[in-house]
RNA sequence: GGAGAAUUGGCAGAGUGGUCGAAUGCGGCAGUCUUGAAAACUGUUGAGGGUCACACCUCCGGGGGUUCGAAUCCCUCAUUCUCCGCCA
């Protein structure tokens, strides 16, 4: 959520923006600009009678001290009429302000300068690329098939316990999901990231907290009987860790990382290419958050790509660097890389990571604050991003690492699957 | 699931209808003293809205109500603790 004292302030900058999203904002910028005057005009009539109340109150309470009953019930009489006015007021505050937010919830992050204007993924700019992408034997096929030749994922088996989109995963294919996210849960605390466990259901502050509601709300499961969701992504629970919170400025800045299994309804999303593991309804994901102080966030982001960067080096995956552009920008981003992985037998690039920087975005709705240097509370900047999400890193690997005797395990991984080969 | 108790500022903790945005202690910040630090002492220190700045308004777990007036009384929800029940 923007601040409305930003918008006030940078109208044209967040309009001209926007627009690389695809979006007219100037409509909107100035129905907020408007609603806002209207709420705090009226805010200034509410409080204008309330003080008046409160003063009369005093004069009621002195008048009866002093045993003056009659002169109270005469003021009693204007109090009750005071009191009418800002139940009035009162309400058309709450409409204002109602619709104000509402209109706030709506507006999506303004793009990073650095963002390219775009409307799909056609328009993401390639800014890396690395590793070689290797020459498969004649029998290659796309992970799918492999899965089912090495007998590793069952999708017919997940189809029937719950339905599609959730496979079931045996044998070495369980044990080498679990030896990814052991791996990717040591790469990052390495690199400094403490370790989480966190629910998998939130409640709905949590979910407007990081923007999911209401932007998102058909994308979740929702437990209606106790009105909870699954989460779709750590980010949730893990950045609302810091909902309402207060730092200090030498606590910053903060990392953060957990293994979660993710959930998604993934609504109006078939056909070819969510086949396999290309688009799961559950699956899993080890992420990496930051809280940064504003001053620093932008360079916390280089270090989370190189960060990301190091770990497909190791397993040595041919992979690809996206600035995204306007139009496939997430809502709460200001500027996000996505990392894409080779799928040789698909002959396709599949998306791995994301790793953005929301700015204030998400702070702003969080309450997440630090105590500046001259004692005021500043809102803090969060960044998240995926190291990594297991399915298609998976697909990566089976479909790039395929022989003719079967899967060779990338060596970085040997040590945390016990085999190196699934034949 | 049942019964009881509780929820107050960064933390601890007083406050049961008006003078309470709230005692006190700890912590934080600034200063005195000191070569420096510690101790001691002095001052200061919640958040949000609003204003050029004041004024002013709101907030004592959330929501609603009673009252001229609510941290204080009532209802409701959430959470925590104790006891009972159930259970991986």
């Amino acid at each position: 959520m923007l601040q409305i004292p930003f918008i006030r302030d940078n109208k044209e900058r967040i309009i001209a923006n926007l627009a690389k999203r695809n979006i007219d904002a100037t409509e909107m910028i100035s129905e907020v600009i408007n609603l806002d005057e209207a709420r705090r005009t009226t805010q200034a009539q509410l409080d204008n009678t309330l003080a008046e109340a409160n003063s009369l109150s005093k004069e009621i309470g002195n008048l009866y001290k002093s045993g003056e009953t009659q002169k109270a019930n005469i003021l009693k009489e204007k109090s009750g009429q005071l009191k009418e006015l800002s139940k009035e007021l009162t309400e058309t505050l709450n409409e204002k302000s109602e619709a104000l937010s509402q209109l706030l919830y709506k507006i999506p992050n303004v793009p990073n300068d650095s963002v390219p204007a775009g409307s799909t993924e056609d328009d993401n700019e390639e800014i890396f690329r690395a590793g070689d992408i290797p020459t498969l034997y004649d029998g290659a096929v796309p992970h799918w098939e492999i899965a089912k030749k090495y007998d590793i994922i069952d999708f017919e088996l997940g189809n029937k316990i719950t339905g599609a989109g959730f496979p079931v995963y045996k044998g070495k294919g369980a044990r080498l999901q679990r030896a990814l996210i052991a791996y990717f849960l040591d790469k990052n605390t390495a690199a400094g990231y403490t370790e989480y466990q966190l629910p998998l259901m939130v409640n709905e502050a949590s979910g407007y907290g990081t923007g999911q509601l209401p932007d998102k709300e058909g994308q979740m499961y929702h437990v209606t009987a106790d009105n909870l969701y699954l989460i779709p992504t750590a980010e949730v629970p893990g950045t609302n860790i810091f909902r309402d919170v207060v730092l200090n400025e030498s606590d910053l800045p903060i990392g953060i990382t957990g293994y979660t299994p993710c959930f998604r309804r993934e609504a109006g999303s078939y056909g070819a290419h969510v086949r396999g593991l290309n688009r799961l309804h559950q699956f899993d994901k080890v992420e990496i958050l930051r809280v940064e102080h504003p001053e620093n966030s932008y360079k916390a982001l280089d270090g989370m790509v190189d960060h990301v960067k190091s770990i497909l080096e190791d397993l040595k995956l041919p992979y690809r660097i996206l600035r995204l552009c306007g139009g496939d920008l997430g809502f709460t981003s200001a500027l996000t890389f996505d990392f894409e992985v080779f799928s040789t037998a698909q002959d396709r690039w599949l998306e791995i990571s994301s790793v953005s920087n929301f700015e204030t975005f998400q702070a702003n709705r969080l309450k997440l604050r630090f105590k500046n240097k001259e004692g005021k509370n500043e809102l803090a900047h969060t960044l998240n991003g995926s190291s990594l999400a297991l399915p298609r890193v998976l697909a990566g690997i089976l479909e790039n690492y395929q022989t003719e005797k079967g899967i060779v395990i990338p060596d970085a991984l040997v040590p945390y699957t016990g085999f190196s080969i699934i034949d």
